[in-house]
DNA sequence: TTGACATATCGACAAATTGCGATATTATAA
DNA sequence: TTATAATATCGCAATTTGTCGATATGTCAA
């Protein structure tokens, strides 16, 4: 259990980054299909992101790597994609943190 | 159910806000007594929390009035004290929340 | 290699947050 | 009523965050 539950809740104080773990949750549900990609497994990219929050790319990248350096997510490179998907762990663990620190 | 999460998030992405609200879990271990109240019962009032806080009496009161108005903490004013204790209906929710919507 | 697309990063600027000192308000005791 | 202690609020400078447009970097296909 390695978090910074101070980074981590100024991760989720944004709407839209509520939004994106939101919708990982059931991505074939938010998101629209990509190349056969299989959403669960792999995650969604960037461009998906993008489309669905109705934000620039800039700001979908930039709200991604904040969820990703707060642990919450996972990044993984495949071609000329990248793709993000919820990290578990982390999220199972701030959850116990919830339950035993505050 | 009535909470604001991203207001709730905000409120706990602060050490000094997330230490209060842990030191009021078990309020006896971490405060000063205070004019034989029951901390348990009643809470603690300002000048508790900023003697243990060593941060000035207006960051306290503010930071205070921070986690309140998030529902995080209850206040009752009782003579000239103030007295701020958790709220562990909104706390359990924001845990539901944490697990259902995250 | 070049073109085109996907993503990351930079620079900017407004808005929000941090934490403080000074001051206003409230409540009690004398 | 006044002095005093407890708390709240105001105004501030410094820092961080939100969001963007522009640009750089990476990757594949032709």
């Amino acid at each position: 259990m390695c978090m910074e539950p101070i980074e981590i809740f100024k991760a989720l104080s944004n709407e839209s980054r509520l939004q994106i773990l939101h919708w990982l949750k059931d991505p074939e549900k938010h998101f629209t299909p990509h190349e056969g990609i299989d959403m669960r497994k792999i995650g969604v990219c960037v461009s998906q992101v993008t489309e669905k929050l109705k934000m620039t790319q800039s700001t979908a990248s930039q709200y991604l790597a904040i969820l990703e350096r707060a642990g919450l997510i996972t990044t993984e490179r495949i071609g000329k994609y990248t793709y993000y998907k919820r990290n578990e762990d982390t999220i199972r663990d701030i959850g116990a943190f919830f339950n035993n620190e505050i």
